[in-house]
RNA sequence: GGGCAUUUAGCUCAGUUGGUUUAGAGCGCUGCCUUGACAGGGCAGAGGUCACAGGUUCGAAUCCUGUAAUGCCCA
């Protein structure tokens, strides 16, 4: 008997094999002669929690990691996390002052420590998260993106693209975050429709009595830094005002009435004030005119100086003021409600302004083109191929804009560049940068009279080194000739662009030089292939978020099904690039998520059966009998089976089919293996199993599991080792996989047509309420094809258990009190242990006759078709005759049986 | 407004460059089945005019055009 558990408990078993890994260190990789196969984390943020996007994108990483682990390649699956300098400084700051510290009593040195001290505390928790997941990472070589040597790097490579004139300072109208006190970049801006009010406001003309021009505006406070009123050339309404001046309401300073194309004559009264320091539009229409620019917005949002009136009232509180004396002054016409949309932070929230500032930005456009050279040529695969629209849509020259890099931030690499006076010494050190200033200048200066940029650079500059840093690339490129290109990026579509075409570039600028040109002639992409994940979405098609409350806790459904039953879940409706939804219910009351899912529970449910797969095998008596022929044929048959889906699986998994690669393996296991093969090779109840179909099939199952192993990682290790006893170091995540070899086909598809019969016999059981323990008689109209059919060793027997017959025999007449199905293009009939009902069993044919029928019909008119016949391919017209010829054997048939039958 | 994608069974999705017996899977549903590896199970079944309208072709779920709905990206 056997000791093991009905059920299968991966709460056990996952702790011990992960663990086991670990001491083993089968995920490290150091450089060898094998061949590489590396992939990089992208890194997830230090702030982050283990999400369902991470739990797809990193198990579809830990699947292609382990699949190339077992074809003995040098697997290397690079982990490490990414500073998120704005998310984190927010997190910090907030704690910060929760302890009641104010970062601006802080110095920067201080409050890196704290940065640093928050970071160590919690940054590691998403990796911690994932080794739950059986991620198999090299966890030796976990980087973090502002770590020394990836700062190093950082530093390095600004500079360097600096004194190629590819990073310049300039003055750029850009998004600024009131709350956070810093630029941010397009991407992190976030637009969305919101409820707000349009102010019609009538602005004087100057030397003029009761002489108005009416200007909509949902943002009155600015037209304290109004520099122009705009209309367009073509609006008649307006000719006669332009070139005079409009007075500003309640400050009293006269602009001039410009005429310029942009102006929407559709728009509001068809006049647009011009307010060049606060909005993007206005300020190229300022460059085209000469306006002047007026910022009326300190730093955080309050009214400046410059505003004359209001000052040091927040933007809101000076709106809602300002329309109130804008009335009371009788220039507010009227207002209306109105949507629009509003740009936001993506991490504060906050209203984002536009302002104007000094910042650093990288030159894009021949970058861009160096990016989509990459993809065009194919050095740069993308799955699926699509996304290389959105990819130029980004990249292209007309779109594509510079990118600004400095935040106003301290978390993060501080820009290394040093100001003296107007000069800018951009330099890896300061000591290197005050040799510069002291020649340029001539003068002896010391460090003290230079001051450096207080910025840092935004995260994805360091990001978009990772596929070279976290070798060390820039320091030591040894480990990186023998790792790069990595074979592939895992990533959500959603930074195709932030992230993708940033490493691409940097691959292609810096690549070449650091692997050296025989190296470098093999490809400087920074990888091979790109597979782009879906975004995991809700029952309602939302993306899954925290701040959305609708996904459901990684760890509790970890918790629940057990890892692998969670990577049968996400990956079994995940397809490449296709959003998933993912199907865990809500809670009708209370409306939150529940940490459900049927589709995991179908991937622990597949644990369960292939444990009691194993237990059955356990369970055996060892017999030293050869094997009967319905074991041998079972093995046969198995055998090939698992080879044809080998090759199957090949070419799956060459195409990142991975969830039908998933479906195939599962198909495979519970459908062939346990419902046929187990049930062809069982004993009678007690019996002993003969020794070799017992190695068979453990041969079998472990040949199985490691097919599997790559997509649930714990439970075939598991059962590998509940098989056989193993030796130190024969463990399933390091065993061999499979490799694919010519199969025998026709025997594959003569046990299939074995198991239709089989189906058939259960299916005339069933409609008649026969039971499986009634034996019963088969006969097998004597023809050619069943002759050939059951001449195959082993397969009479195997029809005869698995439909539990008394016997099967071929005959030349017809069998009284039976009922006849077809299999091929062979007639069988099932005597019955009871009066066959004949009206019922007519009804039964004319059916299956009118079937036939009308299919042969559609299978002539084809072949009538003289066109058809001519033009299309040999194998295909050869194929329409063989059904035609299956199809009237089967007619035949019918009609005789019909006839034999009385039937009218 | 420009673009990309999606629309196939009650639900979630496959369908590999147009032809593999008049469309497949999983879940759900229906019926039957418990001394036997597994009820987290077994056997079988029902369920789809492939969003709609045209077109190309000997042949269309698949290619083209248009329409509609949904999602996303950009402005």
């Amino acid at each position: 008997m056997t000791e093991l558990s009905t059920r299968y408990n991966p709460q056990e078993t996952e702790e011990k094999w992960y663990g086991h890994w670990m001491d083993k260190r089968y995920f490290h990789s150091e450089p060898d002669d094998r061949e590489p196969y590396s992939i990089v984390i992208p890194p997830p943020n230090v702030t982050g929690v283990l999400h369902m996007g991470h739990m797809l994108n990193n198990t579809i990483q830990d699947i292609l990691v382990r699949k190339a682990r077992l074809e003995g390649k040098n697997a290397c699956w690079v982990p490490g996390t990414d500073h998120a300098s704005i998310a984190t400084e927010a997190k910090v700051v907030k704690q910060l002052r929760e302890k009641g510290i104010k970062k601006s009593d802080l110095s920067r040195e201080e409050f890196l420590a704290h940065a640093f001290e928050w970071k160590d505390k919690y940054g590691g928790i998403i990796l911690d998260q994932l080794k739950k997941l059986g991620a198999s990472c090299d966890w030796e070589r976990t980087r973090f993106t502002m770590e020394p040597k990836l700062s190093d790097a950082v530093i390095k490579v600004f500079v360097d693209l600096y004194n190629k004139g590819k990073v310049y300072r300039g003055l750029r109208m850009t998004n600024w975050d009131p709350e956070a006190l810093t630029v941010l970049s397009n991407e992190e801006v976030l637009y969305k429709e919101e409820n707000s009010r349009l102010y019609y406001l009538r602005y004087a003309i100057e030397g003029e009595t009761d002489s108005w021009i009416t200007i909509a505006t949902v943002r009155p406070e600015t037209i304290l830094g109004d520099a122009a009123i705009a209309v367009n050339p073509d609006d008649e309404r307006f000719a006669h005002l332009v070139g005079k001046r409009a007075i500003v309401p309640l400050i009293n300073r006269p602009v001039p009435i410009i005429a310029d194309r942009y102006v929407d004559t559709e728009f509001g009264t068809g006049a647009l004030k011009i307010t060049p320091a606060h909005d993007m539009n206005d300020y190229e229409i300022g460059e085209r005119h000469g306006l002047e620019v007026i910022d009326v917005l300190n730093d955080d949002g309050t009214m400046s100086e410059a505003a004359q009136l209001f000052v040091g009232e927040d933007r809101f509180t000076a709106r809602k003021l300002i329309v109130k004396a804008l009335e009371a002054a009788g220039h507010l016409a009227k207002t209306e409600d109105y949507r629009n949309k509003v740009g936001r932070s993506e991490r504060t929230n906050a209203i984002v302004e536009p302002r104007l500032t000094l910042q650093w930005f990288v030159k894009m456009k021949a970058f861009g083109q160096q990016a989509l050279r990459a993809v065009k040529s194919g050095e740069v695969k993308f799955f699926p191929e699509h996304f290389y629209n959105m990819y130029h849509s980004w990249l292209n020259e007309d779109n594509i804009r510079d990118w600004c890099i400095s935040r106003q931030l301290w978390w993060g690499q501080r820009i290394p560049a040093w100001y003296y006076e107007d000069q800018i010494f951009v330099a890896e050190t300061a000591e290197a940068a005050l040799e510069k200033a002291r020649e340029a200048t001539g003068k002896n200066l010391s460090l003290t009279d230079l001051k450096q940029d207080e910025d840092v650079l935004d995260t994805w500059f360091s990001s978009q080194l990772w596929p070279i840093s976290v070798f060390d690339g820039f320091e030591n490129p040894e480990a990186l000739r023998y790792y790069y290109p990595t074979n592939v990026l895992v990533t959500g579509w959603d930074i195709i662009f932030f992230w993708v075409a940033r490493m691409v570039i940097m691959g292609y600028e810096y690549a070449p030089e650091l692997l050296g040109e025989a190296k470098a002639a093999e490809g400087v992409q920074p990888f091979r292939e790109v597979y782009f994940t879906g975004m995991v979405r809700d029952k309602e098609r939302r993306k899954m978020s925290k701040s959305l409350g609708n996904s459901p806790d990684a760890l509790a459904l970890i918790d629940r099904y057990g890892a692998d039953g969670v990577r049968f879940g996400m990956l079994s409706s995940a397809s490449a690039g296709n959003d998933i939804i993912f199907d865990a219910p809500f809670d009708k009351e209370t409306k939150e998520v529940l940490n459900e899912s049927k589709l995991c529970e179908q991937g622990r449910n597949f644990c369960n059966k292939m444990w009691n797969a194993l237990r059955l095998i356990k369970g055996w008596e060892l017999a030293d009998d050869e094997p009967d022929a319905v074991s041998q044929l079972a093995a046969q048959w198995m055998e090939h089976k698992l080879l044809q889906t080998t090759e199957k699986l090949e070419q799956l998994f060459a195409q990142y089919r991975l969830s039908e690669a998933l479906m195939t393996t599962y198909k495979l296991i519970w459908d062939d293996f346990c419902s046929w093969y187990l049930e062809m090779v069982k004993p009678d109840y007690g019996a002993p199993v003969s020794a070799q179909t017992v190695e068979a099939t453990v041969r079998i199952f472990e040949q199985l599991m490691t097919l599997l192993h790559p997509f649930m990682p714990f439970v075939t290790e598991e059962i590998w080792h509940q098989l056989r006893s193993r030796a130190e170091g024969e463990d399933c995540v390091v065993s061999r996989y499979p490799v694919s070899a010519p199969y025998n086909a026709a025997m594959i598809g003569q046990v299939e047509q074995a198991k239709t019969i089989v189906a058939s016999v259960r299916e005339a059981r069933n409609a008649k309420g026969i039971k499986m323990k009634d034996e019963l008689n088969l006969f097998a109209q004597n023809d050619e094809s069943s002759q050939d059919l059951l001449s195959l060793n082993g397969l009479k027997a195997m029809i005869v258990k698995m439909a539990n017959l008394a016997k099967l025999e071929v005959t030349g007449e017809d069998v009284p009190n039976s009922v006849s199905f077809l299999s091929g293009q062979s007639k069988f009939f099932l005597e019955l242990n009871q009066e066959v009902d004949t009206a019922e069993e007519c009804e039964r044919l004319t059916k299956e006759l009118a079937y036939q029928e009308g299919f042969v019909a559609q299978v002539m008119k084809k072949l009538g078709n003289e066109r058809f016949v001519n033009n299309a391919p040999e194998q295909v017209v050869a194929r329409e005759r063989q059904k035609l010829a299956d199809g009237e054997a089967k007619i035949k048939n019918l009609k005789e049986e019909l006839a034999a039958m009385g039937c009218a």
